[in-house]
DNA sequence: CGAGAAGTTGAGTTATTTCAACACGTGTGG
DNA sequence: CCACACGTGTTGAAATAACTCAACTTCTCG
């Protein structure tokens, strides 16, 4: 049984639409579960026995095709939610980025309880609006811009979504990016080389700086998000 | 007043969930309205003050760049869902690609009454999680496909989505397109010249048919399916 | 310290875009 | 009924952004 009462993110999860009482039935329901870098929690095209809230760490969502190519269709991050209420397949693999914490439940129990509970199925909804918002907004960029705008585009949503609690400006100038090159080349839908070779042209131009392969410093945030479009 | 009773599209839109009481309580809430082919009914960026139902006709999603780049997000077809429940400002447009007969709510009065009826909710959130899964997918083909296998999946997708009611194999083969090139263009993120090159090849193959400049006939589905990836 | 993974850089190739001309079809007015 | 003009779609040639392949460099970690 998990303690929903002590959890690192029930204030930011769904999970905040419940009161005590449903907290501790929930509680019942879901396992903690720990998960390392590189390990799935859904695959593409399984029958997904399960959904999920993320308590700590970073996971993507990918489609891949037969030849190999991967296309990421989202970043889940802490208090988000993973998975597909109410039956079908999973469309996408879930895959731990970093060591992940997860709050694990079987899908078919969690969506009894979910129909049982408006409240959580409004916040349900509302997180997927969200979502699906967020997806459009990425259609855009893969669709219509430049190897530049993507790269642009990117860190910049990767300020704003990695600052999370400690929103100062600080904060958003400089961040950790949990992703590789070849990830970020397959959430852009580029090659892992014209990646890099964008980022290093923003770094000769002093638009950014590189401390290490996983940090970047904004320096010019305006000529970054006019780079953008 | 809407009538909801007499309503063409009552059992596949999310009213489907609602009893005879119900439907005349939103029936009161909600107004038909005809929109010509090219007018809008929300902009992007703009507050959008009311969600609506289609009944008949066909609608794009669309978001634009400052340069007119335009990538569409989503098309609409009868018995659909549009806009954005729980506040927010719509961050696409919508915009008609035929003539199209919609019942449009304001969103504050809609949002209430979701709020009362929890199965409207549901279906509401289960629609949402379908398109959810849709664009996603539709990442993959913007992010990883070649103009090829766009055009393949695009007309695949058309297909069946076209088909609607009828699903009969024949109205699968052919079928016509509400878009003109340009339009599927905006689509699949190609120009309008790649779209047009890669039919009349496809035409040249004998993969299809097009005996007009909206109608498509696919002569090889399982040959169109290997294409598509 | 050494080996392997991850990232960068360069040179050449190619898919897609761009720019421009042309074809088709349809509706209007002479 | 024909001519013409406009919107839409097609085709061709040239330009280019991004990809591919290959070598090299830099980190990371045992």
């Amino acid at each position: 049984m998990t303690d929903c009462a002590t959890c690192v993110v029930r204030n930011r999860a769904i999970c905040a639409s419940l009161d005590a009482d449903e907290l501790a039935l929930l509680g019942k329901l879901g396992r903690r579960h720990r998960l390392r870098a590189g390990h799935s929690l859904l695959w593409e095209g399984d029958d997904a026995p399960l959904v999920a809230n993320v308590m700590d760490g970073v996971l993507k969502l990918a489609v891949a095709a037969a030849d190999g190519r991967e296309q990421i269709v989202g970043i889940v991050f802490p208090s988000d939610f993973i998975g597909r209420p109410f039956g079908k397949e999973s469309p996408y693999s879930a895959t731990a980025i970093t060591d992940v914490e997860v709050c694990v439940f079987h899908r078919a129990s969690f969506d009894d309880f979910t129909s049982a509970h408006p409240d959580l199925q409004h916040k349900l909804l509302r997180r997927t609006l969200d979502e699906l918002d967020r997806a459009r907004h990425w259609m855009m960029l893969l669709g219509r811009k430049s190897a530049e705008e993507k790269v642009a585009s990117f860190l910049l949503e990767m300020s704003e979504r990695l600052s999370g609690q400690a929103c100062d400006a600080d904060a958003q100038r400089g961040f950790e990016l949990p992703f590789g090159r070849q990830q970020i080349a397959d959430i852009l839908g580029l090659t892992i080389e014209t990646t890099s070779r964008q980022l290093t042209r923003m770094r000769a131009n002093g638009l950014v700086d590189l401390p290490s392969r996983r940090e970047i410093v904004i320096n010019d945030r305006a000529a970054m998000e006019a780079i953008a479009g």
